[in-house]
DNA sequence: CCATACGCTGGTCCT
DNA sequence: CAGCGTATGG
């Protein structure tokens, strides 16, 4: 029968099939964990082009950028390149794109920014100093996660002040009103903004909703059950009048409470689509049944949630390992073994991961692995846009784009320093809220403060301008160098000639080779759209580092874990106070939350789960091995879980060897491809540095600090190349090098084989 | 008035 | 560890 039928509906159970084909009206899909969601909601999206849709009229929307571009290219694999046409994105970009084109409706520019956490700090700061409220008894982190709170769940002030009475209230809205004005001010919009803003765009001017609600015909949703009030409120208007929605979901991996998801969404779903077929995926494909038992016993025991039975068959596979170690190295320690073990005997590396609870774990189970030279990655995403120095040359560019931008102006017009101090910055507010105009404007001519401040800063709006200029004629990239150049950045950090500012300098040059291989989605825009583009990319996604997770064990918080799966998993720090964390339990169902975590770090595991907690504390995070804080007690998550399906504290770890050889034979072959594109990459770089010269001179390396990325060092077997990338610190340090020829390795620094080139 | 050095403190999760 | 506030020196 399977001939028949187009490949998109081969190998799909009768609730899958229906779930892919009824593509008309709208649907609920409860779909348990490993039940094949994606599977779905990729096929379903084949139909809709196997039924003659456009692929401009379907929008699917993810909540992260893994998960959007993983289905994007899956969704490619299945129907090529229409494929590229349909709108495959998180909320946030989707609303970004949505804004880029009509916000000018709304008061602002199309070139406006968006302000991450940081630049929020920086506004209510100033903020808070205008309206003379003391920021060490109100720090703005605690207005600012206030005003998210209500945006999150679709509130203004108006709505607010409705509800609650206070003093309280009455400062907090105070400072939200000011906080609005200034972002609309400075042509910027945070990140509830952009959803925010697109509610109010639609609200407010019909006939822009109504192109958009032509434009898309069908909607899809993942992850449904994470979605905020205000996402909610803008799938309603999209999906009308057609009321082509296909939703899906699980309510026990609601997981961003925080950010204000609402489970009760599911329930508001059925009521305000009443038509809707409602679908349930129970057969989970994914893990053993001893892994889907304890997960199972896990989160039966949170109250509210929708009844459903996630069953699967097949060997019941090797139970569940409960671990327990004196402190938090020595279960790292422990858990570094048991993977070397596993390896040996026939994992991949990349088919295990570390999952935690907290970023602040990480570090005890990099320096564990480390110890023993594994590879492995960590799946962080902010990393490289963290950096300082790449996000002060972004405020540059931010400026480029948006004159507007006060909170890029704050933080880099004195970065390198230019003799713009905090009184001439007080001065230059001053006068700007008094006018009414972004900093940038008042500076070019301003007229209160010291002759010499005011020449400071007159300078630097001087820079700036000329800086503009080159935006309009230069490429993004050529656009990046020269701003690190004419603002000083390059000079302030060559002057510094240290180990650490040369690492920076290499990180500056790798901002400007991805903003070289950036691609627009419009393949005619131009230079500057070009630019504008890629400071959106970089904005919403953070951007992993383009490590390819071929060949190393991945280590990660639950949320990044959601969507994916490893046949070995270990759940770390499994303590009280860290899982569930200390912050929750004062929180209106946040253990249930922390329980629902914890159900998702479980069932990532396909063959074998692992479960470690120590009885000391946590690892102290920062660098000091600083000793046990409260001694800890297991989770109260691993009591009362089906004690036939685990086995207890044996540090001894059996694979399935047979199982994951077959797995790794399949994976290995796709995995290698991606790894030699990443060679590729390398060699064009490696190329320019294949000299050797006949007398070295080398020295031994001792630590870390003498290495750091471009640098060169010396290894016997693969000889002279060039440090791309440090993991981690100390004597132990895992070094990425690229060799002549294109060869990148990774090398232990302990290694004493690896010596230090001298010039 | 500005730059720099240094000590103190805080702390989920993510777009 | 980083970001902030304070103390000190140009």
């Amino acid at each position: 029968m399977s001939e028949e039928l187009p490949e998109h509906q081969q190998f799909l159970n009768p609730e899958q099939f229906k779930a892919v084909t009824q593509t008309d009206g709208a649907m609920l899909i409860l779909a348990g964990a490993g039940s094949g969601k994606t599977r779905v909601l990729t096929r379903r999206i084949a139909q809709l082009l196997y039924n003659g849709t456009d692929p401009k009229a379907i929008l699917a929307v993810t909540f992260t950028n893994k998960a959007a571009s993983e289905m994007k290219e899956r969704v490619e694999e299945l129907v090529g390149e229409a494929g590229k046409k349909v709108w495959v994105s998180t909320f946030h970009s989707s609303c970004c794109r949505i804004l880029r084109q009509d916000i000018e409706h709304l008061g602002y520019t199309q070139r406006f920014s968006i302000y991450d956490d940081d630049d929020q700090k920086r506004i209510v700061r100033g903020l808070l100093d205008e309206l003379n409220i003391d920021r060490k008894a109100h720090p703005p982190k605690s207005f600012l996660s206030q005003i998210d709170f209500h945006k999150n769940r679709g509130r203004g002030p108006d709505e607010v002040l409705k509800e609650h009475r206070g003093h309280d209230v009455q400062t907090l809205l105070r400072v939200w009103r000011r906080y609005e004005e200034s972002l609309l001010a400075a042509d910027a919009l945070d990140f509830n903004d952009l959803i925010g803003k697109v509610v109010i765009l639609f609200r407010d001017h019909p006939e822009v909703r109504q192109k958009w609600q032509e434009r898309f015909e069908y909607v899809l949703v993942d992850e449904y059950q994470d979605t905020n009030r205000l996402q909610y409120a803008l799938l309603r208007v999209l999906a009308e009048p057609q009321r082509n929605i296909a939703v899906v979901g699980d309510d026990d991996q609601s997981i961003y409470g925080f950010r204000g998801a609402d489970i009760t969404n599911i329930l508001s779903f059925e009521k305000d689509y009443t038509e809707a077929n409602v679908i349930r995926l129970e057969r989970n494909y994914r893990s053993t049944p001893n892994i889907l038992a304890v997960s199972n016993a896990l989160v039966a025991k949170n109250k509210g949630r929708m009844e459903k039975r996630l069953w699967t068959e097949g060997d019941p596979g090797s139970k569940v390992r409960m671990v327990r170690r004196a402190n938090a190295r020595d279960e790292a320690e422990w858990v570094a073994d048991a993977a070397q073990l596993m390896q040996r005997r026939g994992a991949e590396w990349e088919d295990i991961a570390v999952i935690y609870r907290t970023n602040a774990t990480s570090r005890v189970f990099e320096q564990a692995m480390q110890r023993r030279a594994i590879p492995y990655r960590i799946v962080g995403g902010r990393k490289f846009y963290a950096r300082r120095e790449v996000r002060d040359i972004l405020c540059y560019l931010r400026q480029l784009t948006n004159p507007a931008d006060d909170a890029a102006f704050l933080r880099v017009c004195n970065v390198p320093t230019r003799g713009i101090g905090s009184k001439g910055l007080a001065d230059l507010r001053k006068e700007a809220s008094t006018r009414g105009e972004p900093l940038l404007n008042v500076a070019k001519g301003m007229t209160s403060g010291s002759p010499r401040a005011r020449k400071a800063i007159g300078a630097y709006a001087e820079l700036i301008e000329s800086l503009t200029k080159w935006s309009h004629e230069l490429t993004p990239a050529e656009l990046v160098a020269r701003v690190i150049k004419e603002t000083g950045y390059q000079g302030m950090l060559s002057a510094e000639k240290t180990r650490e500012s040369e690492g920076r300098l290499e990180n500056l040059n790798q901002l400007c080779m991805d903003a070289a291989s950036f691609e627009h989605p419009d393949p005619h825009a131009n230079d500057f759209e070009t630019l504008a583009g890629w400071l959106d990319s970089v904005a919403l996604t953070g951007q992993d580092e383009q490590i390819p997770d071929g060949g190393m064990l991945t280590l990660m918080t639950v949320h990044n874990s959601k969507g994916l799966e490893y046949p070995i998993v270990f759940v770390v720090h499994m303590m009280e106070k860290q899982f569930p964390h200390a912050r929750s339990l004062d929180e209106d169902g946040g253990v249930e939350e922390e329980r629902r975590l914890a159900y998702v770090a479980f069932t990532r595991a396909k063959l074998q789960l692992i479960i470690t907690y120590n009885v000391i504390g946590p690892s102290n995070d920062y660098g000091g091995r600083g000793g046990p804080t409260d001694p800890a007690e297991p989770s109260r998550f691993l009591f009362g879980l089906p004690d036939e399906c685990l086995e207890g504290d044996l540090p001894d770890v059996e694979p399935h060897a047979a199982q994951l050889k077959a797995l790794a034979v399949r994976k290995k072959t796709i995995h290698d491809q991606k790894l030699q594109a990443f060679l590729e990459r390398q060699k064009e770089n490696a190329a320019v540095e294949v000299e050797e010269p006949d007398d070295l001179r080398l020295i031994e390396v001792e630590s870390s600090d003498q290495i750091s990325v471009g640098v060169r060092v010396h290894h016997p077997r693969f000889g002279v190349g060039t440090v791309r990338m440090v993991r981690g610190r100390g004597p132990i340090a895992q070094v990425f090098v690229a060799f002549a020829g294109g060869r990148t390795k990774s090398v232990r620094l302990g290694d004493p084989s690896l010596q230090l080139v001298m010039d």
